[in-house]
DNA sequence: TCTCACTTGTTATATTATAACATATCATAT
DNA sequence: ATATGATATGTTATAATATAACAAGTGAGA
């Protein structure tokens, strides 16, 4: 059972996670500007993926008129670093749940109430002799839990 | 070791898929007709991913001017027949190695010579009890066997 | 305080994909 | 063989996602 489709205090998760990410940019050297910071916060706003052009949104909705590329970039910075992840079939984006981790991303999209789960793949079920595997996604959509029990 | 990595006849291996979906198609009662099979042979050509602007620039060269959604359109026909994949991290297609199982595809995507090898993923590494997944993709990209070999 | 690296602003445009409606084609029933 | 309805394609326009290129601002250390 993944975080995301489980019952959980998300004012802690939230602020856990970038808690997290505050220590390791801390300890790295990494600079979490405020646009960065506040991008990560959107993202752990709720278990949802966000796309570049609703953060846009948002960010002008709160009196910010900002441009793709400032977007882009904080995205750029926090996928880069671990810190969220792009969720490919959706051209979406989501923060990542183990931020001190060094792995794979795992998926589980809900294609009702559309919340994204996420697991650390460890072991690739692709590994194949010969094919040196730098990085992996995985994507799986279905039906939640909470969404299975109630149709 | 997959497919796309390995020395093989392709042009024999290009027919027998062909001639795999030609089969499927007339015994399922489905049209695959000239432009579905034009997209296929071109993705059939070698085992690159190609993009679906790539598709329209080669009908075009073809001397066929044809409008986005007419490609798109083959691709989707391709794809919910399971005919071809669409890569998501490269926003591109393949044509299906194996169009006779229903699988979940696995790809692994060489950044150096650009080719996608496919395998049928059977057990899922998120299986999550309470999540039903439906459907379900994984990309690896990484260096193969032949890439690896030449630095 | 200078400087360099890094970050963000700004403008423009590239790339990928689909909506909506018109026309053509095909299978089959008559 | 032809009318009919379903399926496929043509056509125009536009949506959605993403990046290039250059200017300006900011911050940490020399």
């Amino acid at each position: 059972m993944t975080l995301a489709f489980s019952e959980h205090d998300h004012k802690y998760c939230r602020a856990s996670i970038l808690r997290q990410v505050e220590d390791i940019c801390q300890k790295q050297g990494l600079r979490l500007t405020d646009m960065r910071k506040r991008v990560l916060e959107m993202l752990l706003k709720n278990h949802t993926a966000l796309g570049a052009y609703d953060l846009l949104a948002q960010l002008g909705r709160e009196g910010e008129a900002v441009q793709p590329p400032t977007v882009y970039r904080a995205l750029a910075f926090l996928t880069e670093n671990g810190f969220a992840h792009k969720v490919e079939r959706l051209n979406a984006y989501v923060a990542c749940h183990f931020p001190d981790k060094v792995h794979n991303p795992g998926f589980l999209i809900c294609r009702c109430c559309k919340a994204v789960g996420e697991t650390c793949v460890v072991k690739s079920p692709l590994a194949d002799q010969g094919f040196d595997i730098e990085n992996e996604i995985m994507e799986a959509e279905g039906v939640c839990e909470n969404c299975g029990l109630d149709n």
